[in-house]
DNA sequence: CGTCTCCTTGATTGAAATCAACTTAGGTGG
DNA sequence: CCACCTAAGTTGATTTCAATCAAGGAGACG
């Protein structure tokens, strides 16, 4: 199904019925289990969803960027936990209110639909990120996903720890780490400092995906 | 955001704009890159959707069942390949035509809505799937998750063949087929043919889960 | 009865996890 | 300003588990 990108900001839409919200580094959104009464759009930083497996182990869904809208559920209750990963400012929508105002707009209900399938397309995309079983072609995919998130800029800084690298990609921090290296070191990349990478070789990169 | 369940096929509603189609075993659906001009519903048996990895792997990224809706997109082309598992009825919807009726008819929207959101978070479980790494625990989540769904019946038919569900769970057909027999031979399910499985301890096996 | 496809089982290899030590960066307080 | 402390990241050695390579079995079908 074809959907236009529609801004969610115009008069009767989505903007009318949001509240701005500032949220700390690692502050929690909301969390597994909550109900499921707002959702949100990114306005600016990054907020990641996960899910706490029961060995300890956190699972990364998705990093969301401004634009970005999160937090639709099909039940009563959030199935993720929603944080910041660095500063970030939300809107908060209320699911009910913007259901009623959907059922008079046609526009927003479209758009609604839009951002759903977005959503999908993303998670489906990650889920082929995890089927390249090896840990370059995740490291070198998620560094040119992100990187082409900004195309403006030479050297892109990364919001998160490597440790939410790890759980993003299904790889421990340490394998993270080691293949940063190798791909420095292979001239592929340059890390600057720790929280920004440089892409030297953008095809060679992109030629480890497979 | 809470949906209610609606059925497809009510007066003004989805049915109207659909057609049936029979689809052979193996048979594909749509292909990577076709436009996406239908998206379909599952009326009986099962469908899975699929990527082509470069390196000649294939990733399945979901098995579609009854009552499901599947095909939707945000762009002009598909994303993923669509295949019948076995032999399958489907009703399929033009986009466009759904996308006027949507227009004019909330209900119809929030259904749409509703499904695409489902979608969503069926993905999110599968990665959450994949990333439990270890292979028992992804068998036995898989065994679990598609038993769940014909709650009915004591002996559960696989209708996917053994490299079906290894590309689905990120595993060799090899890994797959010593897993059920490490699982068989522990006593926690019973393989009485190569399609069948019975859960014979489902709390054990939900155990391996973690 | 032979052949083909799908599945199972075994032996070996390889890549990432784990365990462990060390380095770097950032923050605090004397 | 520097010494100390802590959190985060890197690097190395070893182990583990699934992939790979390889061979054999079961069922379907002409």
């Amino acid at each position: 199904m074809e959907f236009g990108y529609l801004d969610a900001c115009y008069p009767g839409g989505l903007c009318a019925a949001g509240s701005v919200t500032n949220f700390a580094e690692n502050r929690m959104i909301y969390g597994e289990g909550n109900p499921a009464e707002m959702f949100f759009k990114v306005v600016s930083g990054v907020v990641r969803t996960c899910t706490f497996l029961g060995n300890g182990r956190r699972q990364i869904d998705a990093f969301y960027v401004p634009g970005d809208l999160f937090g639709f559920e099909t039940g009563q209750e959030h199935r993720l936990t929603a944080e910041a990963v660095c500063p970030a400012v939300l809107i908060a929508y209320p699911c009910r209110g913007v259901a009623i105002l959907a059922a008079s707009n046609a526009q927003l209900a479209h758009q609604l639909r839009y951002f759903a399938i977005r959503s999908l397309v993303q998670a489906q995309e990650h889920l082929a990120l995890l089927d390249r079983n090896s840990a370059t072609e995740r490291v070198a995919s998620f560094l040119i996903d992100w990187t082409t998130c900004f195309p403006a800029q030479d050297i892109v800084t990364l919001p998160m720890a490597r440790l939410d690298i790890a759980d993003y990609l299904g790889l421990t921090i340490e394998t993270v780490s080691r293949t940063l290296s190798r791909l420095q070191k292979r001239g592929l990349i340059a890390l600057p400092n720790i929280r920004q990478v440089k892409l030297l070789d953008p095809a060679g990169l992109g030629d480890l995906r497979l």
